[in-house]
DNA sequence: GGAATAGTTAAGCATGGACTTGAGTATTGC
DNA sequence: GCAATACTCAAGTCCATGCTTAACTATTCC
């Protein structure tokens, strides 16, 4: 089973659409951080903050060679959340599949059917 | 090019604890919202807001018949999520190929290969 | 028809998170 | 050494959002 909190964290970061804009900036290359806060209207200490949430849920990596730091995506980081996705869309699709073919090879009404598959959760 | 803001409401909702629950509390079939409502501990109001902004996200589909609302997965709904992140792998992983198939062929430092791949930016 | 049920809406409170300001540290260039 | 650069940290403000309460509507059962 996925780490529920992993999750969460990416999810909370993904949702801030800077994070998402420095994301999209990194994703074309490495950037320090003055170069990833130059094009935002806000100041350094903000974008410092974005970058520390998104290196804490393990979407950029840094490094810091004398005075400057270096920003780059971390490639495997946002796995977890194709994955849960990835989860959640397969019983979706499969409980409508199974819905048709019931319904298909019975013609009872919809809800009787879903009753079924109610004592089916697993 | 996607829809941004579709992300944006689809990362809003997913980001709530709570309505991932829900969610997958229907992943396992069709719910009414007093069903939905029981299993946490807060009032009917809270849950219905939470149903609304799953609905108006796409994530969810409900129809009224009588006095009850049925609640259920939109199977598509989460499609353009995981369009965003496949978008967004991809690139992110291409780079690191030529990174590495330029180091390979030329020997020069990482550096000097970022500058390179600063210039072809699209 | 009237009570019970199922849901809906609006207003207000409380908290979390984005952003700013301002002060501080480490590194580089002269 | 000292000024400039590049970043770091802490405290405080402000606003969006989750949740509650309370009043309301529509439907069903007797």
């Amino acid at each position: 089973m996925l780490n529920y909190s992993e999750i969460d964290s990416i999810l909370r970061a993904l949702v801030e659409p800077t994070r998402r804009q420095i994301l999209e900036r990194l994703s074309r290359g490495p950037a320090t951080v003055s170069q990833l806060a130059e094009p935002f209207g806000m100041t350094f200490a903000a974008v410092l903050q974005h970058l520390q949430t998104l290196e804490a849920c393990g979407l950029i990596r840094s490094e810091k060679i004398g005075r400057v730091r270096t920003c780059r995506i971390e490639p495997g980081g946002l796995a977890p959340l194709a994955d849960w996705i990835t989860e959640r869309r397969i019983p979706a699709e499969r409980h409508l599949d199974r819905l048709g073919q019931i319904l298909a090879e019975t013609g009872q009404s919809p809800s009787k059917v879903q009753d079924q598959e109610k004592d089916e959760q697993t």
